[in-house]
DNA sequence: TCATACAACTTGTACGTACAACTATAGTGG
DNA sequence: CCACTATAGTTGTACGTACAAGTTGTATGA
């Protein structure tokens, strides 16, 4: 026989897993005393003595000395023990991202969780290696921010597995049209109707607007830019609109901003909405170099209401962000979704305007 | 005798265990074989096995059939697969620690190893719960950015852990006076006397300070300070030196700076060296409010380069903080002593002044 | 010289006994 | 009724034997 090579307490082993798997023994359950197996299958007592202390190092068995030997499962235990969860954030030092990630970190620890940490910078190939790192070893749930989400179709295999291994993930700020999970986000739509409106109504109608075009933030805002001008009925000059990508982002808005600062007077836009804070900060300078005062000669509103808008010198209208409760709301929904296995549906966060010093009435002055 | 209830196993077990600590048993060197043990010890080769088998169990030992049983050091081995890296800082979110977490994350993803995140909000107790949390499953190293350092005696326990378990780290920015590990620092002393020293080469006399105290940043940046004007000649005014902590900082600071700035003119300072850039930022504006100009009015230099530095109304002058090299060295040294099992010595960076417009040359004035 | 066989060693498997330590329960005594 | 005890059953410790299986070096033979 081909059974004569392996060792009995081997076939012990592999019969007693076979009882795990067919629920012939169930969590919490009683397995027969060492004795009684030993009679029943007709070996020795130390024979079963040394399976059963292989399948109690390998978490199968749980033996109490003058209680008996009773059989748990060490799969689920496993994942209720691992309480890691992971971020995937497209940039770490990023302005707002620290505010979202500490958000998180906070909610996460209070709760006993461990976090992990990782970013993409906005490229999908690093993404790939860091869901690969991250699912490399046990993981409770995921909380993602999508790369370059405009573009679409990522990295979609590793996601699914994500879903077979039953790790819960989430995303925030924006979704991956092709995965279905819940997505905590700001409504970027109406920050950027918000922002023009705001502009407008303050007798604004040369307005430029510069947005990301790779990431559906980006194209949202403008979506909202562009409904604003529509609901005010102000035409909205093409080449006052300037969408750019990530690589771009520190050179392109910069040089477009100062050629249309230079053009002539009247077709000078008045006011600029920007991106983020970040660029605004950038575009504001731009508008000093070229010899303009903020906000008297040009008004600018920002996005995310970041550090950034109070610090700078003239300071800055922007939008808010939730930033910190964002981060903490996906970490509390996560874990909802890891430890009670219910769905949360979508979050939406209504963008406030935080009116400062950076816009000018235009109605007032005429 | 007490020894009576220990199992003599057990006994056989620390035994073992001490010649792992004590150098006589080093890795991959053959253990005497189980015969020989029992013989030594008086014990029965049974007994020996059920030793051997625990400590192969454990990592301590490989036992190859026919050859021998061999010693191996299970930290470094368990270490390796495991892959993942803690960080623990105070702030998740300030300005500066982002850029070191993300210094540190490029790295260990390049490298294959996870990271973990924690903040301990400047606060001991989040620090345990955080040492605690990142303990509680596999980790193969941990970055360290000590908590209130300048205060000394933190969890000392809970590190005193980490060397037992054999889990290497080491510090970022301070380090615990009690403990042995390698350090990573700005020369923060330095730094201060760079500062200060900047000031007195244009001409300034009457030079604030103000600095934190509870972390050894600021009191080293402090001493610097200190440092310099002595070397100058130039007496410092204890009225001028303000120390807060972390709790007063959004507060204490700006207040005693209006303070100082409503006083006689002759009197007043003409310029601050802040503990940050956020602080110098913070005070900027309240010397603005007070309807002073900078630089013609007051000078200041902030520290660390942020954003926020070159970012505000008046670009800052302000000291280098190498942020995301920190990170990146911490990582890659941290890596090198879980794999290579060296400890690299201390690292010093030398902070550079980067001159911009906060601060006004009084000698070509006069 | 080379291949083979063998001996001497190692750890692995398998059984056995005996008793200790612990748990739960049933029964006993106050 | 409660506290205590005895007891049966469990796993834990400790020793013992015997042989299997694998490794290594040595002696033997062609």
């Amino acid at each position: 026989m081909n059974n004569r090579r392996i060792p009995k307490y081997i076939l012990l082993k592999n019969e007693l897993l076979s009882w795990f798997e067919s629920g012939k023994l169930k969590a919490g359950q009683q397995v027969p005393s060492e004795n009684e197996i030993a009679e029943q299958f007709g070996l020795s007592r130390q024979t079963v003595r040394q399976t059963f202390s292989e399948l109690e190092k390998e978490g199968w068995l749980e033996r109490i000395q003058g209680k008996g030997t009773f059989a748990r499962f060490p799969g689920r235990r496993e994942c209720e023990l691992v309480k890691t969860i992971g971020i995937m954030t497209t940039y770490i030092s990023d302005y707002i991202f620290p505010h979202i990630v500490r958000g998180a970190e906070a909610e996460l620890r209070s709760r006993g969780y461990r976090l992990l940490l990782s970013s993409t910078d906005n490229n999908k190939e690093k993404e790939m290696e860091s869901l690969k790192l991250m699912t490399s070893q046990p993981l409770s749930g995921l909380i993602i921010e999508p790369t370059k989400s405009a573009e679409g179709n990522p990295n979609l295999g590793y996601y699914l597995e994500l879903q077979e291994k039953g790790i819960p993930y989430l995303m925030i700020n924006e979704k991956y049209r092709e995965l279905e999970c819940p997505l905590l986000r700001v409504d970027d739509e109406l920050g950027g109707y918000k922002a023009a409106d705001h502009l407008l109504a303050n007798g604004h109608t040369r307005i430029a607007g510069f947005f990301k075009r790779d990431d559906l933030q980006g194209v949202n805002r403008l979506k909202g830019f562009l409904a604003a001008h529509k609901a005010r009925g102000v035409a909205v000059a093409p080449k006052r609109v300037v969408t750019y990508t990530t690589e771009q982002k520190n050179d392109l808005p910069y040089q477009q901003a100062l050629q249309l600062l230079s053009g002539a007077v009247e077709e000078r836009p008045t006011a600029f909405v920007c991106y983020n804070d970040e660029l605004a900060v950038s575009l504001m300078e731009a508008a000093l170099q070229h010899g303009l005062r903020v906000p008297e000669d040009v008004s600018f509103v920002g996005f995310d209401d970041s550090m950034l808008a109070s610090a700078s010198g003239t300071k800055l209208t922007t939008l808010t962000h939730p930033k910190t409760a964002m981060g903490r709301d996906a970490a509390s929904q996560l874990i909802a979704m890891i430890e009670e296995g219910v769905a949360p549906g979508d979050t939406l966060y209504e963008p406030e305007l935080v009116e400062r010093d950076s816009v000018v009435n235009l109605n007032v002055n005429v």
